[in-house]
Order: structure tokens, then C-alpha cells, then sequence
DNA sequence: GTAGGGTTAG
């Protein structure tokens, strides 16, 4: 008895039979029970465990329920030890069905929870207004809604339907399954309406696109709380109406409702899209006066926000200040630089991660692959090929391949390209899309109609985009005739109704071909404002076809679009020089000089071992510098005492080079040819990529150096490729 | 004693 005392008085439950349940007050004061409520960890439970069994608690279904709730719901349980609790009890109640049937809700495997709703009908229970909503929120997230229905058939069956929870939750469960007008009618039927259930519809709707409905909704709910502005927000954000989501946040902060977490994640993803850097700044300071500081999602956002609105270097400080970063953290800055059209800086980060052992993704490819591409990094562009094929053979993901296409054609190797293509078993219309492009950019207009054909025939519909492609390839090619057809054809037989580049295409085919009236005309038939480049090119074709009259129209129109612009008017002034009118293009030339306009300096990139050097016109900051300009004079004279003769009248004529660029050899396509000699072996091709288009004597010299030196040169210019081989331009001078 | 709407960034 002396033994037995004690423990009795210190523990007066340790003596009760299992089945009874004591008073509340006496367990819920219980000591362990307070540990259990703050506990963290499973090792921490499972001595609380121990203690409950100590104290005999375990025989109580009051705290056998905590237990398995701890198990089963918290986010430090275990789900597997519940399943042991829970089996260890001889008759669970409804609590502790509920709690194995929320925590299997909430588990990868949902559909489970059925089974212990099955069990609970079979031991005698019958649910309670409980039961469903954990039930159906298991139901909302199987594949389909087939089990939700039948869930929906026992709410009925047991009288629940008018239970609001329940009710909320089947509207939330039909909705999720984008069975909205299931949703809808429960939630027409419901005479109890709140923000959860208005919002329940609001999200169905808004998630699969159906924004306008969702809005006339969110505008009749009584009251709007912070979950309801966020599924709006998202909605908009989601798709694409980036400049209503970002209106609906600041009217949610006039109206003195809180934003949260998820709302700057849905404004700061608007921001990025609409460049809305005044917006990002308030997400800034309320991330700031929240102590969100830390947040890696919403550094990574934020990050996202400043390259996407223009300012990468701001983005760049913010991402080097984050310690542990993670994958998103990398691809958002690769890709923010990529937007900048901070390409090189957008490998170097690239090489930052590799350096670092991050493991890229697909979505790292996505980013640094059109990069590669623009700066025509071909040694990269080729690394990340191999490991793409290495990493993503089994699970490919199409748009890689695309991506590589595009970068293969953009580089010069439009051999590779075309392996790729064939090698895609499920071809996208993006993938055609970028083999015809990428055989337009290289002059083979046979090869790209041919593959327009195939298409075709393989019942791929084309698009606006397949169209730019052909077009510009005929274009390029000066098929006028052919450009014509593919034009009608796109509007008569695909209804595709022409854009700007459609029409870029056409009149500058039209211009060049000396056909200015009908050029004129299809300027006059369209029906959205002709941009810059289409009265470029109308200028473009009177300077070669000599019409003073019309040029000075087209010039005109130019300087006010683009007044900025020195191009248009070194244009014109040719024109002048043509036509022999001397005091007018001296007129332009004091003008330029008095403006201080200055043209874009041409630019040159060639990539040797994997590294991309950049030449600027009469550039003598790389480091071999002086060995680069004395080949290029010598260049220079190789291609002289070959016979070639500098075009006089096109230097007389170019007011612009005379004025900028300074002298034919100094060129920057010169320049990287230069270096190219005498950093690559004999023989090797070299690969090239202007910012501008190539000039007339660059074009001449560079035909003779392909010959007398025996390289092979691709270079690419702002508009397409030339292959320079043997003497020859794949061009067939015509660009 | 347990409950309904949101898993977020590229």
C-alpha cells in the first residue's frame, strides 16, 4: 500500500476503467498535455507519449485524440505513428476518425482517408459535421471529382448539406474540379454566404481563366478579406491582365485591407511583366516593415521585379546579397540579364553557378541558351547541348530542343540545327517555327519552303509566326513573287490577319525589288500605324532605286518617329548624293554635327576557346590589340593586291562612315576577323557576329579573305547569315 | 476537444 499511495495521488486517472472518459477539467489541466500543445519535434512527442502512458492518459479518447491529432495534422507529426496510435485504440470516437481522415486529407496519399471514413460507418459512427469537410477536402485534391460527387451523395444521405461547412466545402471541391457549374448551383442553393464560400467560387473561376465571371462575383461579396483580393489578384496576374491586377492591389490598400505574402508574390510577378518598378518599390518597403527580410520567394520575386523593369544592377545587388540562395534565386538573375539583353553578363553568372555546384535545370537552359544564341557563344551553346541530351533524354522537355535549334541557327551551325530537328520525335510549332526561321536567316529559301511544305503535309497548322519566317526568307532571297503568294495565302486560306512584321517583310521585298508603288500601297492598306522599320525600308528602297521624291516623303515621316535616330538621315543625305544634290547633303551632315546624333557604334563579337570577344570600331582596348591591328592592315593589303577596290562611291556617299566609323579597315567585323587569324588555327571557320548591318565593302573584302586566307567565315548581321566561302557569299550579294 | 476559401518565385 505504501507503493500504490503515491501513484494514486499523483495520479488519480492511472485507475480508471479505458472506457470512461473523465472530466474534461481534469485532463485538460494535465501538464503533459500543455508540452504536447508546444511540441516541435516527433522525438520531443514521442516522450510526451511515453508520459501520457505513464500518467495512464493514453486510456482517455480525449487524449488519445491529441495524440493522434499531433501525429496526423501537425506539420512535425508523423502520419505512420497516428496509423499505430489510432490502431492501438479499441473504439475510436468521431474526434479521433476525423483527425486520421484530416490527416490523410492533407497527406500525398488523400484518397485514404475514404478508407477510414468507410471504417467509421462500419464501426456504428455516423459523420459529423466535422467529417466532411476533411473529407472533401481529401476529395479535392484526387485526380477527378467522381468520389467527391459520392461524398456529396452521403452529405445528403446524413443531412449535412445545409451544415455550412460542409456546404463551403463542396462548393470548394466542385470548384477546384472546374466543375463550375456544379459549384455555381451549391453555391445558388446556399442562403448562408460569406467571404470563404464567395471566395471557394471565386478561385474556380478565376484559376481556370474565367476572370470576368470571377470579378462579377468578388464585386457582390459583402465582405472581402485578404484571401478573396489574393485569388482576384492572382486571376489577373495569371492571365496576362497584368494592369487590372496591379489597379485591384492598390484599391485593396485604399480600402485598408492588408496585403499578405501571396499578394506581393502575384504584384511583384505584375510588376515584373508591366515594369511597374513604382509598385515594386511599396512591395519593397512593405517587405522591409513586415520582417519578411528574409523571405527567399520573395527576394527571388523581387530580384525577378528590378531586372524585368530595367534595372538588372539593382537586381544583381540584391541577389548577391542573399547568402543561400537557392536554384529560382540563379535563374531569375540569368534570366533578368537575358531580359536586359545582358547577355554576357548573363553567362557569367551562369558560369557563377557552375562554379558554385548548383545543379541547372531545364529552366536555367531556357534562360541561358537564347543567350548563348544572341552573342553567337557556340562552344557553350554546344556544352549545354550535350548535357541537355545527357540529363533530359528521358523526360525531354520540347522546348529545350527549340531553344537549341534556335541557338544552333543563330550561331552559324545550321547543320547541327537541322540534326537536332529531325532527331525531335513530337515536333511543337514552335520547333518548325524555328527550323524555317533558322533556314531563312542562313539564305536557304529552298530549304525553308520545302519545310513549310512538310509541315503541311503533316498536318501542323501554321501561324503568324511560320508566316514572318517565310516571308523573311523571301525577303532575304528577293522572291517577290513567291512573298506575294505566302501573303495572300496567309490571309485568304489561314485567316491570319497580317502584323507589322508581316508587312515589315512585304514592303521591304516590295522596296528593294524597285516596286515603291506597290510598296506604297500595302503601306496604305494597313490597318495598324507602319513602324519605323517599315518606312526604312521604303527609304532604303528609293536610295537604291534612286526616287528622290518619295525618299524625302518616307525621311520625313522617319524623323518624327524616330528622332533620335541619325540612320534615316545619313539615308536621305545618300539619296541627295545620288542625285547629285551637294548643298543638300551638306545641309544634313551640319545638321548631324550640330544635333551631336550619334549612330550606334558597330559592333563585332567573335567567340575563340569558348570565350566571346568583343570589338568595337577602331577598338584597341583588347589585349592584343596591336597584334590584331597590324594582321588587319595586312589583311588590308592582301585584299588589295587581290584587286579588290574599295567601293569609293559608296565611302563618298556614306557620310555616316566618314563622319563615324572611320576607315573600311578599322571596321569591327575587320577587327574580330583579324583576331580570328591569328588565334585559331588554319583552317578553322570562323564565326561572327555584327550588331549592324554588314557594309558593301566589309561584304567584298570579306568574300576575297574567305578565298586568299582559306577559312570559311560565317558571319551573322543584325538580319540574317553570310557564308563566306571560297571567293563567294551564300548571299549572292543580295541583302 | 476537431471545421470551410490561398502552397506562393523562374
Amino acid at each position: 500500500m505504501a507503493v500504490v499511495a503515491p501513484i494514486l495521488s499523483s495520479n488519480p486517472l492511472h485507475l480508471l476503467p479505458s472506457s470512461f472518459d473523465p472530466p474534461y477539467e481534469l485532463i485538460h489541466s494535465h501538464p503533459s498535455l500543455a508540452l504536447l500543445s508546444k511540441c516541435r519535434s516527433l522525438d520531443t512527442f514521442k516522450q510526451i507519449h511515453s508520459q501520457f502512458i505513464k500518467f495512464g492518459l493514453h486510456n482517455t479518447q480525449f487524449a488519445l485524440s491529441k495524440l493522434v491529432e499531433f501525429c496526423a495534422v501537425s506539420p512535425h507529426g508523423d502520419l505512420p505513428y497516428a496509423v499505430s496510435i489510432f490502431n492501438s485504440i479499441h473504439n475510436p470516437n468521431h474526434v479521433i476518425y476525423n483527425m486520421m481522415i484530416r490527416g490523410y486529407s492533407l497527406s500525398s496519399t488523400p484518397s485514404l482517408s475514404l478508407h477510414y471514413y468507410v471504417n467509421m460507418l462500419l464501426s456504428g459512427l455516423e459523420p459529423n459535421s466535422y467529417t466532411f469537410p476533411f473529407l472533401l477536402k481529401s476529395c479535392t485534391r484526387l485526380p477527378t471529382a467522381d468520389t467527391g460527387k459520392q461524398v456529396h451523395g452521403q452529405v445528403l444521405k446524413f443531412g449535412l448539406v445545409d451544415d455550412v461547412y460542409a456546404h463551403t466545402s463542396l462548393i470548394n471541391m466542385y470548384a477546384q474540379h472546374g466543375d463550375l457549374d456544379d459549384a455555381r448551383m451549391m453555391f445558388d442553393k446556399s442562403d448562408y454566404r460569406d467571404a470563404v464560400s464567395f471566395t471557394a467560387l471565386i478561385t474556380g473561376y478565376a484559376s481556370r481563366g474565367y476572370v470576368d465571371e470571377a470579378r462579377e462575383l468578388f464585386d457582390s461579396i459583402p465582405i472581402r478579406d485578404v484571401v478573396s483580393w489574393n485569388a482576384m489578384i492572382a486571376g489577373y496576374a495569371q492571365t496576362g491582365r497584368f494592369d487590372v491586377a496591379l489597379s485591384l492591389f492598390h484599391e485593396m490598400r485604399k480600402q485598408r485591407v492588408s496585403p499578405n505574402v501571396s499578394t506581393m508574390l502575384s504584384i511583384l510577378s505584375a510588376c515584373a511583366q508591366r515594369g511597374d518598378m513604382e509598385t515594386g518599390g511599396v512591395v519593397r518597403s512593405w517587405i522591409e516593415e513586415h520582417g519578411h527580410g528574409s523571405n527567399l520567394k520573395l527576394l527571388n520575386a523581387m530580384i525577378d521585379m528590378y531586372a524585368k523593369c530595367g534595372d538588372p544592377d539593382m537586381a544583381r545587388s540584391l541577389f548577391d546579397s542573399i547568402q543561400e540562395k537557392d536554384l529560382v534565386s540563379w535563374n531569375v538573375m540569368i534570366g533578368g540579364y537575358a531580359h536586359a539583353s545582358k547577355y554576357k553578363e548573363a553567362l557569367q553568372v551562369f558560369r557563377l553557378l557552375l562554379l558554385n555546384n548548383v545543379e541547372p535545370n531545364d529552366v536555367t537552359f531556357l534562360n541561358v541558351i537564347p543567350a548563348c544564341a544572341h552573342l553567337g557563344a557556340l562552344d557553350l551553346g554546344k556544352w549545354i547541348h550535350t548535357y541537355v541530351k545527357k540529363h533530359y533524354s528521358e523526360f525531354p522537355n520540347e522546348a529545350l530542343w527549340t531553344s537549341l535549334i534556335n541557338m544552333y541557327a543563330k550561331c552559324g551551325d545550321i547543320v547541327a540545327a537541322k540534326q537536332i530537328f529531325r532527331g525531335v520525335q513530337r515536333k511543337s510549332l514552335a520547333c518548325w517555327n524555328a527550323m524555317i526561321s533558322g533556314l531563312g536567316m542562313h539564305g536557304d529559301a529552298a530549304g525553308a519552303i520545302d519545310l513549310f511544305t512538310e509541315m503541311a503535309n503533316e498536318g501542323m497548322k501554321p501561324d503568324d509566326i511560320t508566316f514572318v519566317g517565310v516571308l523573311s526568307v523571301c525577303c532575304h532571297a528577293g522572291l517577290v513573287d513567291l512573298g506575294r503568294e505566302f501573303f495572300n495565302t496567309m490571309i485568304r486560306d489561314h485567316g491570319i490577319s497580317p502584323r507589322l512584321q508581316h508587312y515589315g517583310c512585304m514592303v521591304d521585298l516590295l522596296a528593294r525589288a524597285g516596286q515603291l508603288e506597290e510598296a506604297m500601297s500595302m503601306v496604305g492598306t494597313m490597318e495598324q500605324e507602319p513602324d519605323g522599320a517599315i518606312w526604312g525600308s521604303i527609304l532604303g528602297g528609293c536610295r537604291l532605286h534612286k526616287n528622290v521624291e518619295l525618299g524625302e516623303y518616307a525621311a520625313k515621316i522617319l524623323y518624327s518617329l524616330e528622332p533620335g535616330n541619325p540612320g534615316n538621315y545619313v539615308a536621305l543625305s545618300n539619296i541627295y548624293a545620288g542625285a547629285g544634290r551637294w548643298d543638300e547633303v551638306a545641309k544634313i551632315r551640319t545638321y548631324l554635327n550640330d544635333a551631336g546624333l550619334k549612330k550606334v557604334p558597330g559592333s563585332t563579337s567573335i567567340e575563340v576557346d569558348s570565350v566571346v570577344h568583343e570589338f568595337l570600331v577602331s577598338d584597341r582596348t583588347h589585349p592584343r590589340s596591336e597584334e590584331v591591328y597590324r594582321m588587319a592592315e595586312e589583311v588590308e593589303e592582301a585584299v588589295r593586291v587581290a584587286g579588290h577596290v574599295t567601293d569609293t562611291s559608296e565611302v563618298y556617299y556614306d557620310v555616316d562612315r566618314e563622319w563615324k566609323e572611320g576607315v573600311v579597315s578599322e571596321h569591327s567585323e575587320r577587327l574580330a576577323i583579324a583576331y580570328g587569324l591569328i588565334s585559331t588555327k588554319a583552317g578553322t571557320t570562323l564565326r561572327i557576329v555584327k550588331n549592324l548591318r554588314v557594309c558593301g565593302n566589309c561584304h567584298a573584302a570579306t568574300k576575297i579573305i574567305s578565298k586568299i586566307y582559306n577559312r570559311e567565315i560565317i558571319a551573322r548581321d543584325r538580319s540574317r547569315f553570310h557564308h563566306f566561302k571560297d571567293g563567294r557569299c551564300s548571299c549572292m550579294d543580295y541583302w
